[in-house]
DNA sequence: GCAAAAGTGTTACCTGTACACCCATGG
DNA sequence: CCATGGGTGTACAGGTAACACTTTTGC
């Protein structure tokens, strides 16, 4: 068989990228969500999306939807699944590739945000969504469970400095559950990959509470001792 | 914005679903692996692949693709992930949702086979797969480990009868490593879900094993009173 | 001095893991 | 009678989960 014609005889698609911005937020984990612009269900409850062009990754075509709305770079995205069912998107047929991506509240706000109408949500309000945005939102609050449960990736949502009584709220928020303080930082302590600084956040208590940083580079040097994260 | 013309000036792709078919043979996870028809790589080892159609969902190309090939239906299957790097497929961009399949080794013996060159491997032989299906193979072994420890999925690649060292064999390739017999039999029959039968598998040993099936009647009635499977 | 959050150890239970011998049968 | 795979129970260790009080300090 002839390849060419093979491979020109196929149809060929639009495809979509579909980001669940997530940050963390007065010690809650939100959604940033958007007013869709164009039609079908224009105004619609809506995750930042774009196409994908010729010359990217779909993995970069991520990245530069979240940087073109967000000024952010280097956000750390993790992929979810692809969603391709005929009719997702009424206006014409669309197979989206959903991520969700972490990023830091303190640097977006230092970041220029375009004129867009986003707006941080309760991951309560999903029902909302247009499409089959909520099944993402859904899938990809499953795969980040079971990624912070196994990676150091919950720190994506902090700034560089935080206290343990955030980490916890942090780690509360993801799991959905309430965690046993003494026993969070046990574990997270015994496992040697945060420093503590010695100056105090003094905003949230009169007593105040040590920062902690998370020591990258230690982490990777356990890492190749055989060192796993869990908590 | 006018929402038919910002959809049509977006560039459209190719898109194709590669297949993980697996089966469980001679007490070992093996790969359905095909001689590429086509150039690029003709000849090459190969998933089995096929390109999505305007009028299916990608999860029925893909169960398309395994029919096609095995002539079997209602085969398990669970998307692995999308892959979009720009040259993944040399010949022309092709974007590819990659699946995996699990399938009873009896049900495809009495399946019709078209002249297809099908070949089943040893995933030790994934190196000398084509392209990124190295990778696919790689990502959908991660999955199934997962998908196979928390839901009971691994029956897929057996008989409907089987015996108790089939079914540690069985999670014993899926995992990679062996397994303690007494610790095995414990859990598993201790979850509830197996049916003893009185008839014995005669073939593999003189004392002879007895079969079971898996209820997935009474697994489902556990699942509703928050019964996990695990293993 | 009191309200509000930070910080700190011990115990009980349970799950996971290690481990070795007898049984049944066909040839 | 012997070789082969089938089938069975216990004990120990390590980890998880439950639990409450003292400290600090700004107001």
């Amino acid at each position: 068989m002839n390849s060419v014609n093979f491979y020109q005889g196929q149809s060929r698609f639009l495809i979509a990228v579909d980001c669940v911005i997530l940050g963390f937020i007065g010690n809650e984990i939100k959604l940033l969500t958007f007013r869709r612009k164009i039609e079908p269900n224009q105004g619609g409850l809506s995750l930042l999306g774009g196409f994908m062009s010729d010359n990217e990754d779909i993995d970069q075509a991520a990245s530069r939807v979240v940087k073109n709305l967000t000024g952010l770079e280097n956000v750390y995205m993790d992929q979810v699944a692809a969603y391709g069912k005929i009719n997702r998107d009424p206006g014409e047929r669309v197979i989206s590739v959903a991520y969700y991506a972490l990023i830091n509240i303190d640097d977006y706000k230092n970041s220029i945000i375009a004129d867009s109408g986003a707006k941080w949500v309760n991951l309560e309000r999903i029902d909302e969504l247009i499409f089959d945005h909520k099944q993402m939102v859904c899938d990809a609050i499953v795969k980040l469970r079971r990624q912070a449960a196994l990676f150091p990736i919950g720190f994506n949502l902090l700034p560089e400095r935080f206290t343990l009584t955030q980490l916890q709220m942090l780690y509360e928020s993801i799991y959905g559950e309430k965690l046993d303080k003494r026993n969070f930082r046990k574990k997270i302590l015994g496992m040697g990959i945060l420093e503590r600084l010695d100056e105090k956040d003094k905003i949230n208590s009169k007593r105040g509470a040590y920062y902690f940083v998370f020591n990258k580079e230690k982490y990777h040097r356990m890492l190749e001792k055989g060192f796993v994260f869990a908590i």
